[in-house]
DNA sequence: TAGGTACCAG
């Protein structure tokens, strides 16, 4: 900023302050500091008598990241006052629409105008179709682009990455590296990194790792930090604390993917350390880091810490607990089995809690067995958001822990009549360079005869040592060998017993998995670390297991 | 004549 008020001043000081050419010129250093100095911008441009196509460019730029609402009311001034948009017009227009998620109509102006052949146009639309999540849109213009640059790529591969299409985004970093007509650089690197968060591929991750020092990219602290939260995705939060050791240079959002990965990895007094170690290097937690460090008090089964983290968020820091927080405090008093203080938590609670504080609790009572209270809360979920399926299989699961069986197909009928149906669960796992999708009850695998057979032959030499298949957890009434079978089937399990066939050596056995694991998984999980002496890590949807030597990480708390 | 797009991490 302070070199436009010595511009601003030297203009003054030489009587040039209200030339045309000294106001674009400032307008211009305004837009180049933007945010910074948006209202100074606004000013500037207002004193323009007549501003031109280049004056609205650089005024609808300047705030087309931070108030893209603006950029597109000076772009409707802009038509009003009978000034044609150009080729630079549209990429700041895109932006502000990507930001909004708006203006769909914008592509089929530009093509009228005959400016859709402009690469950074192109580029701006791929960016603004990967916004709004229309990913088929923003393909078609790629493919159709004549000539690609860097950014066409890196745009593009973000797209992906964004929307969860980890896969897609690799195959067109790899189809990119074919072509060859571009270098990578370390932004389109961040969006690979992205990319392999999303799929939690180790190998994929040492890949990655492994080219940017091949290629020698500056590793900054944007790059340092996806990799810190990338290798604690893919289960090794070990590397993770590696990247950070070696990190130079380190910032609030460093140390809170380092907190987040140990509060997942259950490693709670570690997080809790880190936490304060941060404060200690004189950085300012900020709403994030607070949610990693309730996640890791909540995993830990430290009431107290948690607490005291809680209060201090508006004491020490004056800040306002955000509904994620509260949700938290409802985690950990629900998961420690706290549930009339979880209940007079949620009933204190300055805000109006939304069905996600409602659907933990609903967790906690399966997990301590509190019939009329989950009754009671799913009837404040149904107000709320009666179509979430998880809902209804945790109620099916509470009264199935009680073998309160119908009930448990009452809540199977509720399903049907309102046809919500239970996502299916999924667990991948890399073998020798291929991931392999496992699906519950689904036989699509090419192996699928030897597997079962095998894991037929696991699940029998588990129950010689104690393993009992925990039926509670079935979602329908059926007959109890057929309970059995079904649990068999869980993507977990096959997953594990395909890795077990596959892998000849100890290596460490990795699976993702979409839903959390169940209470039978979990049991076998254990059983089987143990008598395969394997370590087996699965991420489910909430946390990491690491089950070894018969026990787990979580320590049977999550 | 100037001015441009992607990533922006947790």
């Amino acid at each position: 900023m302070n070199h436009i008020y010595k511009l601003h001043a030297r203009l003054l000081k030489t009587g040039h302050h209200n030339h045309p050419l000294a106001l674009r010129r400032l307008l211009l250093s305004c837009a180049a500091s933007a945010p910074a100095s948006l209202s100074y911008a606004r000013s500037i441009f207002d004193l323009i008598a007549f501003p031109d196509t280049f004056a609205f460019n650089t005024i609808i730029r300047a705030h087309a990241d931070s108030s893209p609402s603006f950029s597109l009311s000076l772009f409707s001034k802009m038509a009003m006052a009978g000034v044609s948009p150009d080729h630079f017009t549209f990429p700041f227009v895109l932006k502000a629409c990507a930001r909004l998620q708006t203006g769909l109509d914008l592509h089929s102006l530009l093509f009228k105008l005959g400016f859709d052949s402009d690469v950074y146009v192109q580029n701006g639309l791929i960016h603004f179709y990967g916004c709004c999540g229309f990913l088929d849109f923003a393909l078609k213009v790629f493919e159709e682009m004549p000539e690609r640059d860097l950014v066409s790529w890196s745009s593009m591969i973000a797209c992906f990455a964004k929307n969860g299409f980890g896969y897609e985004a690799l195959a067109l970093f790899q189809r990119m590296q074919l072509v060859g007509t571009v270098k990578p650089d370390e932004v389109i690197v961040l969006s690979v990194v992205s990319a392999i968060s999303i799929l939690g591929d180790l190998e994929l991750g040492k890949w990655i790792r492994g080219f940017i020092s091949r290629n020698g990219l500056e590793f900054t602290v944007s790059l340092g930090t996806a990799l810190v939260d990338m290798f604690s995705r893919c289960g090794c939060i070990e590397e993770s604390m590696r990247v950070f050791d070696e990190m130079g240079e380190r910032n609030v959002l460093t140390w809170t993917a380092l907190i987040n990965g140990l509060a997942v990895h259950g490693r709670s007094a570690e997080a809790l350390r880190m936490f304060y170690e941060m404060r200690n290097h004189g950085f300012q937690p900020d709403h994030v880091t607070f949610t990693g460090v309730l996640v890791a008090c909540s995993h830990g089964g430290l009431v107290s810490e948690g607490w005291h983290v809680f209060e201090s968020i508006r004491n020490e820091y004056g800040m306002e607990p955000l509904p994620e927080h509260y949700g938290c405090m409802v985690d950990l008093l629900g998961r420690a089995g706290l549930l009339n203080e979880a209940c007079k938590f949620v009933d204190g609670m300055p805000i109006r809690p939304n069905s996600i504080i409602w659907r933990t609790l609903l967790g906690a009572c399966v997990n301590h067995n509190y019939i009329e209270l989950a009754e009671k809360v799913k009837e404040k979920i149904n107000e709320l958001d009666s179509y979430h399926d998880g809902d209804y299989v945790l109620l099916s699961n509470v009264y199935g822990g009680v073998g309160r069986w119908a009930e448990k197909a009452g809540v199977r009928n509720s399903m049907r009549e309102k046809r919500i149906s239970k996502k299916p669960g999924c667990s991948l796992i890399n073998v020798n360079h291929l991931i392999h999708e496992f699906v519950a009850g689904d036989n699509n695998h090419p192996q699928f005869e030897s597997i079962r057979e095998f894991l037929v032959s696991m699940i029998d030499s588990l129950k010689v040592v104690g393993y009992t298949p925990d039926i509670s957890n079935v979602l329908f009434d059926i007959e109890e060998e057929e309970k059995e079978s079904t649990l068999g089937y869980h993507s977990e399990k096959l997953a594990v017993a395909f890795a077990l066939l596959c892998f000849k050596d100890s290596r460490t056995i990795r699976v993702m998995k979409n839903l959390r694991i169940c209470h039978d998984c979990h049991c076998f999980m254990k059983y089987a670390s143990d008598v395969f002496e394997r370590e087996i890590i699965i991420r489910d949807r909430n946390r990491f297991h690491h089950f070894s030597k018969g026990s787990c990480s979580c320590r049977d708390y999550w």
